[in-house]
DNA sequence: ACCTAGGGTGTTAGCGATAACACCCGTCAG
DNA sequence: CTGACGGGTGTTATCGCTAACACCCTAGGT
C-alpha cells in the first residue's frame, strides 16, 4: 500500500530549506557561537517544518563517540539486580543516554566476555557490569583495558571502578537494631556465600556482635530464596534460645517467618527477624518485616557518574562509591520475652 | 600514561594486511559468494591478526539499518512484566540484535512519546512496547506509521501486532481444575481491572464457571499486591461457603494464603487456591501453590519473530501470537471437606 | 578460433554528519 | 587611511562502510 518510504530528512534537506549550508545547521545543532540569532532561528524552524532528526550513526562515524552504554547483567528476576538494572536504565535513559542490554544466563567468563564482545562491537561509550559473585568479577579480567568500566556490585577486593550498597553497614545496623531490643545475640541466615552482597552482611553482623561483645553464633547458609529460608527456619524455630534472626533478604526472612509460625513460635513476640532489600511486599508479610532499604537509584546515579567520569576523563579521581542502606522498622521487631 | 590510543583497525588495515581491496574484504565479511576460498582465508587470518572489528555506525550509514531493538516498558519489578523484559533481551542477543531499553516511570501518553521518540533517534530497527494497561495501549495511537512495532501484553481489542499470554485460556484451566476437584463453584480474586492480564483473567474463569453451569460469585477487585490478596482473603475466609479461590496471580494469593491461615482455614483441606505466574517462590508457599505458568521465553521469541517480520517484510500475515500458560499442580488444591 | 557468460576482483561514489580551513566583511587601533 | 582581528558563513575532506559498476580472465558453446 505505502509508498516506498522517502528517506528521512537530512542535514542538507534542511539547509536547502533555511537557504544556509549544511554546515551551519550543524552549528546550531550542536550551539556553536558563532551563529547570528536570526540565522539559528531560520534554522530552528526548517528543523521543525522537515521534522528533522540527527542521524546517530553519521555522527557516531566521524565523532567517534556513541551515547550508548552497555550493561551486561544475569539473566535472573531477584529482586536486588533487577532494581538496579531497572533504576540504572531510567537514571542513563535521563541523561540521554541509551542502554544496550546483554543477557546473561549464567554470570561466567565465558558468558560475561561474549556479552562484552557484543557490546564493543557496538562501540558502546562504556560497559556497567553488574557482578554480584565471584565467577563475574574474575571474568572481568578478560575485560580489554580502556574501555570505561564500572562494576555494580562486585569484588570490593578489587581495584576496579565499582558501585555497591554498602552491605556490612546495613547488615550492623539490622544487628545493632535487633541487640537495642534487648537481645543477648543475633542469629544470621545468609544468601549464598560467593555473593559479595552475601559476603558483607555476614561482615556487618559479624561486626556489630563484637562491638557489642556479644557471642557470634554459626551463619546459617542458604542461597536467596525463600524456600531454604524456610529450612533454616526451621532448625532455628526448634532452639529456644534463638530470639533475634536477621536474613541476608527478605525472601528468606519469608521463608524464616513461616517456620516460626508453624512451629508455634510468635513473631515478634518469642522471635524477632529483620531482613534486607525492602521488598514491595515486606510491608504485608505477617508481620510486616522490619528490614534494610538500599537505595538502588542513588546506585544507579553514582554508577553512571562515574562511567560518565571515566569516558570524559579517561579515568576518575574517586573510582568507588558505596552507598548506605536504611533501617525500616516495622513490627518484626520486638524485645525478648 | 597510555599513549594516546590508537584508532581501531578499519577495513582498510585488513585489506592491505591481506593483499586485496576493502571491497573484497567487505564481501568476506558479508558472506559473499564470488570470493574465491584462498582468498576468503587471507582476509580471515588478516582480521584475526588484527583483532578488526565491523564499525556498526559505517554500516548503519550507509545501508540504513540497524541491529538495535528498542523497549519500552515500565519501570517495575512486577514478576510478570520483569521475566518478559528479561527474555527478550536474551531472545534478540542471540539473534545478534542490540536491546536499548526505555524505562519509563508511569505508562501515560507523553512518558511513551517521549520513550519512542528516543527510540527513534537512535534509528532502531523496530520498537517493542510492553503495554499491560489501557493507558498504555491508548499512548500507542501516537506512534508515528511505519515504524516495525509490536505491543506485548497490550489490548486485544486492537488491530496492532500483539504477542500475549492466552490469559482467558490459563484462568479457564485454573478454574476448571478446581471445579473437577469437586468444587460448586470458584471465587476470584482480581488484579487491576485496567490491566488486560487482570481482565483477560477474569474472562476466563466466567467463562469455565458458565461452561459448567456454575454460579459465578461477584469478583473480589484488587491490586497485584499480596497487601491487597490478604485483605480480599480477610472477606472470603469469614465466607463458610468459599472453599475455591482463584487469584489473579501469585502474590495475591499469597495474601489469601495468609489470611486463611490467620482464620484458621486450612488449605487445602478446607479451602483451595490458585495462583498465576509461578513466581519461583511459589513453589515453596505453604502449602506449596498450584498456579498457571507462562512461558515467557515464548512470549519473547514470538515477539521477535514478529518485530522482525515486520522489519524485513514491512508487515506481518499474522500479526497476533497468544502463547497459551500451563498449569503446574501443587498441593494447594484438594476436594472440598 | 571466436564470442559469451560469469566468477573473482578492484575502483569509485556515496551514506550524513563533524572538523578544519578559507573567506568575506565590518570594526577598531595605529 | 590601512591593516589586523574576529564574528558569521561556506567549502572541502573525512570517518568506515556498502552499492554499483568496470574490468579482467577462464571456461564452454558454436
Amino acid at each position: 500500500m505505502d509508498q516506498k518510504t522517502t528517506r528521512d530528512p537530512a542535514m542538507t534537506d534542511v539547509a536547502r530549506l533555511a537557504g544556509v549550508s549544511h554546515q551551519t545547521v550543524s552549528r546550531v545543532l550542536n550551539d556553536h557561537p558563532n551563529v547570528r540569532e536570526q540565522t539559528r532561528l531560520r534554522v530552528r524552524a526548517a528543523i521543525k517544518e522537515l521534522g528533522y532528526r540527527p542521524n546517530r550513526a553519521a555522527r557516531a562515524l566521524v565523532t567517534g563517540k556513541t551515547y550508548l552504554i552497555g550493561v551486561v547483567a544475569q539473566n535472573s528476576t531477584l529482586y536486588g539486580p533487577a532494581s538496579l538494572l531497572s533504576a540504572f536504565e531510567e537514571a542513563a535513559g535521563e541523561a540521554g543516554f541509551g542502554v544496550s542490554v546483554g543477557r546473561v544466563k549464567v554470570l561466567d567468563r565465558d558468558s560475561i566476555a561474549a556479552a562484552v564482545e557484543r557490546h564493543r562491537d557496538q562501540r558502546v561509550a562504556g560497559i556497567v557490569v553488574i557482578a554480584p559473585n565471584s565467577s563475574a568479577a574474575d571474568a572481568l579480567a578478560d575485560v580489554p583495558a580502556g574501555l570505561p568500566l564500572v562494576t555494580v556490585d562486585g569484588d570490593p577486593g578489587r581495584p576496579t571502578p565499582l558501585v555497591t550498597v554498602d552491605q556490612a553497614s546495613g547488615a550492623y545496623d539490622a544487628t545493632e537494631h535487633l541487640l537495642n531490643a534487648g537481645h543477648d545475640t543475633v542469629w544470621h541466615v545468609s544468601g549464598p556465600t560467593d555473593w559479595f552482597d552475601a559476603a558483607g552482611r555476614v561482615q556487618g553482623w559479624r561486626e556489630a556482635l563484637e562491638a557489642a561483645g556479644k557471642e557470634v553464633p554459626p551463619v546459617m547458609a542458604a542461597d536467596w530464596s525463600a524456600a531454604s529460608g524456610y529450612k533454616a527456619g526451621q532448625m532455628l524455630a526448634r532452639m529456644p534460645e534463638v530470639t533475634a534472626v536477621f536474613c541476608s533478604n527478605d525472601h528468606l526472612a519469608l521463608g524464616v517467618l513461616r517456620a516460626m509460625h508453624e512451629r508455634g513460635r510468635r513473631v515478634p513476640h518469642d522471635v524477632s527477624v529483620v531482613g534486607f532489600d525492602d521488598v514491595p511486599e515486606a510491608a504485608y508479610f505477617i508481620p510486616p518485616l522490619t528490614t534494610i532499604r538500599p537505595d538502588f537509584a542513588a546506585v544507579a546515579r553514582e554508577t553512571l557518574g562515574l562511567l560518565l567520569e571515566q569516558v570524559s576523563e579517561g579515568e576518575s579521581a574517586q573510582p568507588r562509591r558505596s552507598i548506605k542502606p536504611v533501617l525500616v522498622a516495622r513490627d518484626s521487631v520486638a524485645p525478648p520475652a
